[in-house]
DNA sequence: ACGGGTAACGG
DNA sequence: CCGTTACC
């Protein structure tokens, strides 16, 4: 099994033999049993459950050799470890063959792999054997983490999956426009994500540490300085904080902000304790980082000040810390994963602290505090019950849905809770796959058999150093257009996977029939008599979403909580749809398969260039388009209409209109441009004056520039619109020359993308983080490194003065700001700031300048 | 550490 | 060419 299997000696309360339905939460394997084990959470008592495996389930690994060769091998069959070889029938989908394999069957999951001499490394080849062993367990046993369960005289037993009668007639209907071979996949989904997410109790906490050195964050793994404040804020109201006073003189219990409880105590011991016992009452307990800090911190701590072990529910893993009766989630870990942040949140949050991630979705924002070793008791306890709330809060804004989320990707992708909260995407679309194979009795390919298989890519990628071709951009047409209409492919590259029967198992299949079955513009075929698994598992997933749960998550006749969960369903899916394709582009990913990835890619620029095409026939004039989207010069609606209806028979793919502009601005540039909605709302797009990075004087006058565009509404109206531009170009202009400004207002915002060691070069930022770094600031990856340039060099903007700014830097910031909009309108920043116009040959003959 | 490629801009 | 940010 993994290297990274963690033996847990739960220690919670084990199930009854008869226990009512309960949801599947986590799994593991403890040590001591040598067993599997799941946890389930019992929503009327509100607590949870351990059942022990008692199928007599262990782990293995498989082999193509037959029985009889293994048999003869010492080291495996003479291993400690070891319990049986069994032949069995698994199917190959590489060359779409059965085959016979051998189990090779351990008494535990470390002998598989993982330990120093394990099974595997006896044998120069074996198949599924990094699996860790509840993902092992939950697959052979078709469980599906997040669902309901029974104990029913002492047998796991499946609760209640069944459609609600009440949508099942209506979920019926919506088949009917799918293809055969997806209903009953659709209908599997439905039961998983139609079934209710019950609440689950829960507790946040936080901890706060006094550090001996000023600025420096105690370490974890030392735990020398003393826990000052612990504090909780549960589901079920508990706003509890303990408090250490190690001063030696009597202190009242201060009144602290939000906390119903506050305890003093002298005995740091006593808090840790407590803290145990509060953390021991609850299946689910949240932290904000609590895998490389918290937990870790309260572990050793307690180690330290002699808490015996087996008063301590925290065990430490590599990366992760785990409770042995509860269900640990660092949120940290969730809000970071990249699909979560982009897809689920729409990247409403940049950083990665608890501050920044509440402050956007709970528009809530935390106490600003200097240092945390300077407070009083008072605040110090305000500011721990807070970030507790917060990190609570995080989970239960709009009705529990960030638990609701979770809980509904881990039945997707068959992964426990733990999983989903840590793990990116990659991990939960392999779960899933794997779940898959197990269930239809697949062999699970290593990484090697599908590139011998499939080999590499045939296309060359326009970005050197990059493996295959992407998606088409287009070059804009320059100008001012009104009416413009952006018709975009909903889900192209789930679409492309469905319609094209794209999948490892079926490209370049072994069949010469399907060799003719091209995919347009590559050198691959595809397999014309299988389904392929991952077409079907994304091709359900696509048509569910788009069919049932896109329209229900603003559908009529259904109250706002239904319309919530439907909403919450389907940005689930789309987590999943949105990364379904590149991961097989991903060397790390597992399954990995280049001319998987590059296939999508394929269709996708074949759909844009079609639609570019029929667009054309019909007389539209396509202004831009990038990937899945075409931008039309103001089409009639007949002619719209003829558009999505072709794309609906010929391509099988919803085109469908995504936005209308009065009108829209481009420049040569590709990724760059500004649309004014009807209404006079803006859609800014790939402009500098958005990014984040740049000077607030500069976006600022940027928003003000595009706000004057926003007010627009007719062609005669730009003459009085440009006027309004001239004089606000001017006045930034005249600000910057005369140092009419702060610091803080020129400072450039760079995200520091690795640790300042890790660099070779030295970009501005990484120069001015160096200096950071020597005035004695800590400065780690992540970090937004705030600077000014000035003339020879580039300053930390806290240490930066007015007179130190060269301002003739930042003229051009300026015009390279501007320009952009600027040459679409036919002004000339150079004019507006009164420099002499460019006589160049280029010039001359008309040439665009460069940029 | 853990999805892809395309593109702009500044140094 | 690198590094960052943004688009899709």
């Amino acid at each position: 099994m993994s290297e990274e299997e963690e033996i847990i000696q739960p220690k919670g309360r084990v199930a009854p033999d008869d226990l009512g339905s309960s949801i599947l939460l986590s799994a593991g394997y403890d040590g001591a049993l040598q067993k599997a084990y799941v946890r389930l959470y019992e929503p009327e008592s509100q607590e949870i459950y351990i059942w022990y495996d008692n199928t007599g389930h262990l782990p293995y690994l498989l082999s193509k050799k037959p029985v009889e060769e293994l048999e003869a091998n010492r080291r495996v069959v003479g291993h400690d470890g070891f319990k049986s070889l069994d032949p069995v029938i698994k199917f190959d989908a590489l060359t779409g063959e059965e085959i016979m394999v051998t189990k090779v069957v351990a008494k535990d999951p470390l002998s598989v792999g993982g330990s120093p001499g394990c099974i595997r490394s006896h044998l120069d080849e074996s198949w599924e054997s990094r699996i860790r062993y509840y993902g092992c367990y939950i697959y052979d046993e078709h469980l599906v983490p997040g669902m309901p369960y029974r104990v029913q005289g002492g047998r796991l037993v499946q609760g209640d999956w069944s459609l609600p009668s009440s949508v099942e007639a209506q979920f019926d209907e919506i088949l009917s426009h799918t293809e055969e071979h997806l209903k009953e996949p659709m209908r599997d989904w439905a039961r998983l994500l139609q079934s209710p997410v019950p609440r689950i109790r829960r507790v946040a906490v936080d901890i706060e540490v006094r550090p001996s050195v000023r600025n420096r964050v105690p370490s974890p793994d030392e735990a020398k300085d003393p826990i000052t404040a612990v504090a909780f804020a549960g589901s079920d109201g508990l706003r509890k904080i303990l408090m250490l006073n190690d001063s030696g003189l009597p202190v009242e219990a201060p009144r602290i902000e939000g906390a119903d409880e506050v305890t003093v105590h002298e005995s740091e011991r006593e808090i840790i304790q407590e803290t145990f016992r509060v953390l021991d009452r609850y299946p689910v307990v949240l932290t904000f980082n609590g895998d490389d800090f918290d937990f870790k911190y309260l572990r050793n701590r307690a180690r330290n000040l002699g808490v015996p072990d087996d008063e301590n529910p925290i065990t430490l893993g590599r990366r992760f810390a785990f409770l042995t009766n509860g269900v640990h989630i660092d949120l940290y870990q969730f809000f970071r994963n990249r699909s979560i942040q982009g897809y689920a949140f729409g990247n409403v949050y940049r950083e990665h602290t608890l501050d920044e991630i509440a402050s956007s979705i709970l528009k809530e924002g935390k106490i600003a505090v200097q240092d945390i070793a300077e407070l009083g008791i008072k605040e110090l306890g305000d500011y721990c019950m807070q970030d507790a709330y917060i990190t609570y809060q995080l989970t239960a804004f709009n009705d529990d849905l960030v638990m609701d989320l979770m809980v509904l990707l881990s039945r997707i992708s068959k992964s426990i809770l733990e999983d989903v909260s840590r793990m990116g995407v990659s991990r939960w679309i392999l779960s899933l796959m794997e779940w898959e194979h197990r269930r239809l009795g697949w062999l699970i390919p290593n990484t090697q058999d599908i590139i011998e298989a499939k080999g590499g890519t045939t296309t060359e990628a326009i970005i050197k150093g990059k493996k295959y071709q992407g998606a088409i951009v287009r070059d804009p047409v320059p100008g001012i257009h009104f009416e413009v209409t952006v018709l975009d492919f909903a889900s192209l590259y789930p679409s492309a996977i469905r319609n094209w029967n794209l999948s490892y198992d079926t490209l370049l299949c072994t069949h010469k029939e399907c060799r003719g079955n091209l995919v347009p513009g590559t050198r691959h075929w595809v397999c014309t008599k299988r389904r392929g698994m991952t077409s079907v598992l994304i091709g359900s997933l696509k048509d569910i979403r788009v069919l049932w749960y896109k329209p229900r998550s603003r559908g009529k006749g259904l109250s706002e909580g239904e319309r919530q969960y439907y909403n919450v369903v389907q940005q689930a899916l789309k987590v999943f749809l949105n990364a379904s394709y590149g991961v097989f582009g991903a060397e790390s990913f597992p399954l990995y398969c280049p001319p998987l990835a590059e296939s999508t890619a394929a269709v996708g620029r074949y759909a844009l260039e079609e639609a570019t095409k029929k667009s054309a026939e019909l007389g539209i004039e396509v202004l831009y388009g990038d990937t899945d989207s075409v931008f039309l010069n103001h089409p009639s609606s007949q002619q719209t209409d003829a558009l999505t209806a072709w794309a609906d028979e010929k391509l099988g793919i919803d085109l469908e209109v995504d936005k209308v502009y009065r009108y829209a601005v481009f420049s040569r540039r590709k990724k760059n441009y500004l649309g004014v909605y009807k209404d006079g709302r803006l859609d800014v797009k790939g402009m500098t004056g958005k990014k984040r990075h740049i000077p607030p004087i500069l976006k600022a006058a940027f928003d003000e520039l595009t706000g004057i565009l926003g007010g627009v509404q007719t062609v005669e109206e730009f003459p009085a619109a440009k006027e309004n531009i001239r004089g606000l170009v001017e006045e930034v202009h005249r600000r910057l020359m005369e140092r009419d400004f702060k610091v803080e207002e020129v400072a450039f915002q760079m995200q520091l993308g690795k640790p300042l060691r890790q660099y070779d070069t030295s970009p501005q930022h990484v120069k001015a983080g160096r200096m950071l770094e020597e005035q004695g600031y800590e400065v780690v990856a992540g970090d937004i490194i705030s600077y000014v340039v000035t003339r020879d060099d580039v300053v930390p903007a806290v240490s930066a003065k007015p007179r130190d700014v060269d301002v003739r830097k930042y003229e051009e910031y300026l015009e390279g700001t501007f320009e952009q909009l600027l040459d679409a309108l036919d002004m000339s920043f150079d004019e507006l700031v009164g420099r002499p116009r460019q006589t160049s040959l280029g010039a001359f003959f008309g040439v665009p300048p460069k940029r």
